[in-house]
DNA sequence: AGCCGAGCTTGGAACGTTTCACAACGCACC
DNA sequence: GGTGCGTTGTGAAACGTTCCAAGCTCGGCT
């Protein structure tokens, strides 16, 4: 009653376990009748190759996976989409694993990967803890972290947070902002400390005062409102003008409850987020947005992936940079958008 | 140099093979004094328990995986937390696969995964073609249609698709609109033509002329775009004053284009989206839309699903169908959202 | 007729686990 | 001092494949 094997496919046909073997994988070696004949048994009991036999004899898994940091942030979706076309081309499955933002998740996915034996991994880590990359990297699965630097001992594909958030808070500052806000959190990401390191740079070069660090427990758009709803409840004196999103997510939380809250944006309150996701150009009021190759990323990343896994031995482990690119929109442009006024 | 086994870590330990196995899998079975001695060379080499072996010989694979539709959904990322919440609360894992819109990559998918031996599968089919489905079922592998309806033969999770379009129509009527658009394709989505059904159904009731129906090819921000480009086009004396779009991704790349060639809304175009997405609400003109319990959803197939995997025999299929919601917003309504004028 | 090689098929080993019947040991008890 | 029991550890079978050496059957060639 369990699923037929090979043996029952064999018995069915009248061949030996070899030939249906033979039938499913070197198909030139059988004759015709007998290939004929094994295949309708296959489609009679309806056999299915059993995968973790397969792959225990000796052959690969023909799998990568992505483990997300949230899958429910389309920035990273559209990274998933340009590593899956890449993994596609080359034959392979990708699966995605999503880490909800969450440390033992994350690490409770990569153990079951390592397990299943996965050719490799493409991560967006929640936390900085390298070891535990670093024992499935010495164990022989190829690692690549996605957007986020990474030493020289792994391959990563990242995009300078640094300058993009230098980029946004010179942005604010050349607009005529003194008193900015950072959205972000929690620090144990590496995006969100690197971004505000740039930011702080922008300020100190500058000379202006510090940053107001809103800091946020997730980087969603829920935790967004929240960071609009304290902004708005300051008093007007002491409010700061623009607030810098550690990404878009938060930037429309905090664009909607602001809104909703009686600020006006940009005039009361300038808004920069950071990913460019589809939607933030769709916004009530357009985002200004520090924009990344998303694609680009996700095909990199899967490219140096697969190249590591082909060739273990000659390897060499590259940290590719990109460059982030300022996209100005409404929500920091004092312009009206249109002239309906 | 390849991993080390079970074999490996007994030699280097002094113990049998067996043992090792009790260490891992029956603690108790074994004295202190050995347990330690075996989990100490397990540490010294680096020993990973290989999943396929395990799984051939008699385990189960403790996986379950969602093929979604497209990630790029944030839909299906909401609908893919909620169910992913309830396989971990039973101690699975999740993957998801992206189809990506894309019909073979769902099917080549669905071979893997039952290849492979997952404990279920959860999906929301490109295609109406529930033969694949069918096969998978009669062998043993339990599947959850996600977010469509399906036949007594199998469980599923929906949201009853043509009242929700017959709520959008209505709503656009009773607001007086005579000519309306609809937006959405390829047919072939099970939801796309319920919904549209619905609408249709709405103006028959209303006697009103019927939906000019803008077919697209996927249901994603860019066609909706081209979508916004064709209504522009149209001289205003046969342009639609109204669309409702099959889902929010479109809706919102029509409303952005048709903002950017000058149309207003609601006055010249009004806008209905579908599924009302987190970023819904937050767009250029907060979005009139069709919600549905989108993290309910999920919940409920993953626990259909794990029921099923879990009491094959006494199992009952169940077609759940939940009810869509109407929520309006400005893309809708005359009023003027704010008093800036 | 005998031999050869081509074409096809076979049977069994190996992959790394888990499980299970059983062996070995020490100990208490009669 | 044997018996019986509980505690630990052992070794081999089995899971479903793939791969390979070896076998079989033919027809053609010398």
């Amino acid at each position: 009653m369990s699923a037929p094997s090979m043996k029952d496919v064999a018995a069915h046909a009248g061949v030996a376990v070899g030939t249906v073997s033979n039938v499913l994988n070197h198909p030139e070696l059988v004759a015709e009748r007998t290939r004929k004949r094994v295949q309708t048994a296959i489609a009679q009991l309806g056999f299915v190759r059993n995968e973790s036999a397969r792959q225990l004899r000796g052959g690969t898994s023909r799998t990568l996976a992505y483990v997300v940091l949230d899958t429910r942030n389309p920035f990273f979706t559209d990274v998933a989409a340009g590593a899956q076309q890449v993994a596609e081309e080359a034959g392979l499955a990708m699966y995605l694993c999503d880490g909800g933002e969450n440390s033992a998740r994350q690490a409770r996915y990569l153990d079951l990967l390592e397990q299943q034996r996965v050719e490799g991994i493409l991560i967006t880590p929640v936390d900085a803890d390298d070891s535990r990359l670093a024992a499935l990297a010495r164990r022989g699965t190829p690692v690549v972290v996605v957007d986020r630097g990474a030493g020289p001992d792994r391959c990563s594909v990242s995009v300078d947070d640094v300058l993009g958030g230098d980029l946004a808070a010179s942005h604010l500052l050349d607009a005529g902002h003194r008193r900015i806000a950072f959205v972000g959190g929690p620090r144990s990401i590496g995006q969100v400390t690197d971004r505000l390191t740039g930011a702080e740079q922008a300020l100190t070069r500058a000379g202006a005062e510090p940053l107001t660090v809103l800091e946020t427990t997730r980087l969603d758009v829920a935790e967004g409102r929240r960071a609009g709803e304290r902004l708005a409840g300051l008093p007007a004196s002491r409010r700061p003008t623009a607030a810098f999103c550690a990404n878009d997510m938060l930037a429309l939380g905090l664009l909607q409850q602001a809104v909703r809250l009686g600020l006006r944006v940009p005039q009361d309150l300038a808004i920069v987020g950071y990913d460019d996701i589809e939607f933030a150009a769709a916004a009530a009021v357009p985002l200004t947005s520090v924009s990344q190759p998303r694609q680009l990323l996700g095909r990199t990343a899967a490219e140096l992936l697969l190249a590591e896994a082909r060739h273990p031995e000659g390897h060499v482990h590259q940290q590719r940079v990109f460059e982030p690119e300022l996209v100005v929109r409404e929500s920091t442009s004092m312009r009206r958008p249109d002239g309906v006024a």
